[in-house]
DNA sequence: TAGATTGTTAATCGATTAACAATC
DNA sequence: TAGATTGTTAATCGATTAACAATC
């Protein structure tokens, strides 16, 4: 069940969990009511921006007042499947998918990672923080069975299609993809990529023009 | 040094990184030319989109021909920064921190991780994955000494704001933080968020909707 | 040549920002 | 009450998409 099942702006729906921890900070401070003048001010977002946000998911401020806290907090976490969590399989159980698995936030933000696959023999059998780690050939079958409709793909990127192709097969819907290609599956399949490289190409490009503001370049010579 | 030092508009330069890993792969099958309809179709963009795109890092095509993939990629990597690696700190030796700090890609990617910091004393000293872990303590003079710019955030949220506090005394400039928390810092320092639960949120909700279009909902009853 | 493709200008689309009446 | 704040409509801005001449 989706809260307020109404279509969000993607960027809108983007900026509610950092609503949610501002909120959550409040809270944890005593705080009952907020403006979207003071939550703009803290996340650097235009109020208009945060009242047209929070308008998405059917939440109520009061005029001079401002939300409530609390209830605010609740309407974004309903509105953002944080309060009844989802199940999902995890694909490779390297660094980055250990680290996840050991990732206690990821309860907390509505995604319970009930197992975890692999295709080495020396760590299928492992248990990783807690979460057991089959050989890949069982999840098309136990996705299927479970009920499972959400993958995690931390797999090599030579693995990636095919890992995908898998968990399609077993009837998952989305596809939290961290392996930096392109997957090619059925239109009907939602994917989520990490998108690690773009964020970080973003940080290298502007760190450059911020280190060439502070040393300025020599001129060009003609 | 940025390559073709124009603005570039950002949803353009968050596309770069995909073009470069599907060019890749197209040289590795040698293949010489390539046209924007043929990108495009890998990676489900609209080929207008990919010349624009292409048009801001200065590469150049031949109509009839496309463009040589050889002399792309170059180009793209000269632009995002990825052929002269620059230096990072990383703070937060914890799971996440761990697997970035293992995470051979980064450095094929315009990122070195050349020493992680932690504020635990069990963590100190120790090596990961050929990172030596020092004391918080020592950051803000080590990168102020060795020129780095450019800070890794990979600590628990309530710590998030001090470290990074720190790293700005350090004379970092941009900071990648992974952590649940809208930083306040100064106006000149760029934070790039990792936004995994902003990814995660979109996830959620394009599964719901995906899954209720496969059992549609029960009608409201008046 | 004919036709695929680039490069660029114009049109469209959607998100952000501004303006302001309604409200407590 | 006066004034801060919501909720919403209008204006602006920027990115995407369409159209098309130039090119090899």
């Amino acid at each position: 069940m989706i809260g307020h099942s109404a279509k969000i702006p993607l960027p809108s729906l983007k900026r509610l969990p950092g609503y949610v921890h501002f909120l959550r900070s409040l809270k944890c401070e005593g705080v009952a009511t907020v403006s979207t003048t003071a939550i703009g001010r803290a996340l650097r977002l235009d109020p208009t921006q945060v009242r047209k946000d929070l308008a998405c998911t059917g939440a109520e401020g009061r005029p001079r007042v401002g939300y409530r806290v609390d209830d605010l907090i609740v309407v974004l976490e309903e509105f953002l499947g944080w309060r009844n969590v989802s199940e999902a399989f995890l694909v490779g159980a390297g660094h980055l998918g250990s680290a996840l698995l050991g990732y206690e936030g990821l309860r907390n933000h509505g995604l319970d990672v009930i197992a975890a696959f692999d295709s080495h023999p020396a760590k299928v059998g492992q248990d990783v923080h807690g979460v057991k780690v089959l050989d890949i050939e069982r999840l098309p079958g136990l996705a299927r069975r479970m009920g499972v409709h959400i993958g995690v793909l931390t797999v090599p990127v030579d693995a990636a299609q095919e890992v995908a192709e898998r968990m399609v097969e077993g009837g998952i819907l989305s596809i939290w993809n961290f392996a930096p290609v392109s997957l090619q599956l059925p239109e009907k399949i939602f994917v989520q990529n990490g998108e690690l490289y773009a964020q970080l190409a973003v940080l290298l490009r502007r760190t450059e023009e911020a280190v060439s503001r502070k040393t300025p370049s020599t001129p060009e010579v003609a």
